[in-house]
DNA sequence: AAAACTACCTGAGTGC
DNA sequence: TGCACTCAGGTAGTTT
């Protein structure tokens, strides 16, 4: 589930827990991630944490000889425990703080990463090529519109590739054309100017407000500490096939776009 | 260049 | 109760 929200609110949660603090000892117990642990992550123990922060769904914590990349994949999530309580399956790395608490990344599916670069992370090849934050500056409608400019592709698929802007997964890219009216499918390239504009502004409150609310809970995602995020109840269109609309009572109605599972509104976004 | 599709993984839910 | 099946939030990599 993790998509930006969710990760701020990860990134927020973890931050205070960890600046400052210098890593004790560190616990590998499931390498088979996404890509095999880093091993430079084993040599954590000694270093002190400088910079929590979050670039695109990437968490990059900053200590003394390098960065560390965690991404959260579909189903991870990242708790402060007492070191005392009983390690959960699926709690694949635990890092422990000389503040007594430990971190534990919790991750069913494994799709989540611990990577590490001694570098500038912004030039890591996973994150050199990422469009811009969709809450920054970058994402305005006069630069959406260079994207979409001749493009076939459904304006869905369009705003859920990094390419083009970050943090947008299949949640919020559905809600966020909900409130822009904006049918999921549209070409891209066939979207007036005005219509982009309305949807830049859509996704940035969609977010901004799940934010808000700690982020979306449908499965697995948590906070830092145990806690759900609270956005699910303000879904207007995500999973709720066959539901009134929030504004005119029609139906929600599914239909799969780019394999993904995609809800709108079939009056409300119907160019 | 862009679009289409595959792969990675576990768990929840459904239908028989 | 159990088995077979479908589906789920991400995204790099390969093929068309």
């Amino acid at each position: 589930m993790p998509e930006l929200p969710e990760v701020e609110t990860t990134c927020r949660g973890v931050r205070p827990h960890l600046l400052g603090r210098k890593i004790l000892a560190v616990a590998v117990r499931e390498r088979r991630l996404r890509w095999p642990v880093d091993v430079a992550i084993d040599r954590l123990p000694g270093q002190t944490v400088h910079e929590v922060s979050r670039r695109a769904k990437y968490l990059l914590i900053k200590v003394d000889r390098g960065t560390v990349i965690v991404h959260l994949g579909m189903s991870g999530s990242l708790r402060l425990a007492d070191p005392e309580l009983a390690v959960r399956k699926h709690d694949h790395l635990l890092l422990q703080l000389d503040s007594g608490l430990e971190l534990r990344f919790h991750d069913p599916r494994r799709f989540g990463a611990w990577l590490w670069t001694a570098g500038n992370p912004h030039q890591h090849r996973l994150l050199n090529r990422l469009g811009p934050e969709p809450l920054a500056d970058g994402f305005n409608s006069e630069y959406l519109r260079q994207c979409c400019r001749g493009r076939k592709k459904s304006i869905k698929e369009m705003l859920m590739d990094a390419a083009v802007v970050v943090g947008v997964g299949n949640i919020y890219a559905s809600e966020s054309l909900f409130y822009a009216g904006i049918h999921p499918a549209r070409a891209a390239g066939r979207i007036s100017k005005n219509r982009l504009e309305r949807l830049v502004e859509s996704v940035q409150s969609v977010l901004q407000q799940a934010i808000q609310q700690g982020g979306t809970t449908l499965r697995d995602f948590l906070r830092e500490d145990g806690s759900p995020g609270y956005f699910r109840q303000q879904l207007a269109v995500y999973e709720r096939k066959g539901q009134p609309c929030p504004v005119c009572n029609t139906p929600i109605a599914h239909r799969v776009l780019g394999q993904r599972s995609t809800y709108f509104c079939p009056k409300c976004q119907k160019g």
